[in-house]
DNA sequence: AACTAAACGAGACGGTACGTCGTGTCTTTCG
DNA sequence: CGAAAGACACGACGTACCGTCTCGTTTAGTT
């Protein structure tokens, strides 16, 4: 399909990989703040072509590193109560969440998102989006089992696990710890 | 103390309002990536060391021209009921931050906290957490009156509150409906 | 010897004849300035490597393209005496070098001859040293007739009456009228 | 009148005789087809945009560089006959012209004189014709004394000594010694 | 009234990074 | 195996802003 045989030189995986590793430890030794094209080509051997060829900008290279190295495909528990498969999933994000590179990243893309809208769009389709159904499945099966309060809808309920997620990330920067699973799980229970 | 009558030239006021009347008017037209010192200064009339020597970043002009326009302040309510209090306090909370070009700013100042931390420092202290400090006079009062559900901290409390917001605001944009009052309302309510 | 019958494909004729017709188009249409290889290969349909195979640079290919399509070869007349001589010697070359892309090409490649220093090599020799040794010819007859003025070397006359030429394409850009080839041949003439 | 007083800081003289200097030292070490502005601006300890904001192009900058450096002003001899001015007149111009740097910048500009045609009309007019002007005088002197053959219009005369010149300097590059003065001399003089 | 001191508009300065263009080379596929 | 297509490392381009630094000017106290 995409793939069909063109004649050409085909693109240089090497490079691709010389890349992504490069901005991911330029984001760790000096913040997001001070990445440059300029500065990824220059680590990772490669001219800045090469990288504009490819990608739309620098935080596109940074979702596509960060996308690389951590697996952010979330498996989706099926346990049978909301309480279970809450707990598992924000157990497994907070594990990755946690690690602070990995949410320098999240912290910079985000608010790159902001003040960029192409990127801002592409953020929200290809990880935001994403993350949310898979949070959309584990909401619809409680509420079918009735496990969620009457009065508040489902995208609510996922605005207000994500949200608060978030809002720990951004303002207050505390480790969104174990506790705070427990405690969304009892607020979004049915009582 | 620090307003010990000097000699010399006070600083002017119309400049004041000139720089921070553009950088709101910059910021609309063109959004906040294109806001520049420079463009701020030829806008303005004014020299760029002028706008150097009263704001560290151009985030914190923008912070300024937010609070010199919107008066962010909002009146802490006490209406006995956690329903009444809390419905009052958001219902004031988004009639500011449905206002497109405050919730633009918004955006772009939590945006600029997480890849500027000297300035991110300080948006969380005077203004993520002055709003907090709001919140969290409603929230105590809810507690003592018993109305908040057990096993959930006040801080929780209000990181739920606000990070639905934020993350309607930074992730889904979704218009911050009336909706959602009742909603967070009834989550939050013992039952 | 060097056209035995080697393996592989040919050199493809129509490529060639593609390339330096591009080549004139090019420098007609924006001036040799903006004369690019990449921007022959497209206009020529031609992968960059083509040109780069068989000339070692864009001048030479302009040098071949201008060889290729304008006669350069000027007959050396021989009449019996200078007058005539130099008088059809200059008049030919006054047709080739008054056509206007004619003479801007003659510019770009003398510009060029100065820059680089390996095509000035190879255009001393293959074209400019041509031309001295055909004016050489005409002018060792008229010395042999005793038709040059005396206590003037026989190089300095061909410096002269090249020299005069090339500062007017060069510096005054004026045409090089009939009268010129009138004032020379007076000049020139023992009295 | 040009010199107004205007706000703002003023130029930076030292800056300017840092990227001449530059500028001269660069093209002696490798030639003026490695020029470079970036290069100029490195070596000089200077920002681009100062190069920039002066000069429109390196070539601008090599000329100012040249004029500075050497004086090219000759003066214009009157000593009552041709031979004795033109002698001194080429005498002096040979002497700047002979300096093998000077030459290969003289060089460089006549090219790059046909390749930009802005900056050939600047050179034509701030050089060339200056050149030219003052030679005029000379010849008009002559003239007046009946020293120059019928036949050959002044700017003519002129075109052959500078043609001589500039053809020996680009296309032969013949040291122009002391003899050619004199051949040029015999040949001009009226007989 | 003279003097001092700071703030002002203007704008040049040394820098850094931008995103683009062209170079000359290398790799792939096709004829 | 030549030739198209096109990716690659490299280097320079010319521009935009950065934050700093003179300038000459204006405005307030302070002597």
């Amino acid at each position: 399909m995409t793939d069909q045989s063109r004649p050409g030189r085909k693109r240089s995986e090497q490079s691709r990989l010389a890349i992504l590793a490069a901005t991911l430890e330029l984001v760790a030794e000096a913040g997001y703040g001070a990445l440059t094209i300029e500065g990824i080509a220059a680590r990772s051997g490669v001219g800045k072509q090469t990288i504009y060829r490819w990608w739309p900008s620098k935080a596109d290279v940074l979702l596509d590193a960060l996308a690389t190295k951590a697996d952010l495909q979330i498996p989706i528990p099926d346990e049978g109560s909301l309480r279970a498969d809450l707990t598992r999933f924000l157990g497994r994000t907070f594990e990755l969440g946690d690690k602070s590179p990995v949410a320098d990243t999240l912290r910079a893309l985000m608010a790159q998102a902001q003040i960029d809208p192409e990127f801002g769009k592409r953020f929200r389709e290809e990880f935001l989006f994403r993350r949310r159904d898979a949070l959309g499945r584990i909401v619809d099966r409680a509420r079918e089992r009735g496990e969620l309060p009457a009065g508040v809808g489902s995208g609510t309920v996922i605005d207000v696990v994500f949200g608060t997620l978030w809002y720990r990330l951004l303002a207050t920067r505390e480790p969104v710890g174990r506790g705070l699973a427990g405690e969304l799980v009892a607020l979004l229970s049915a009582r």
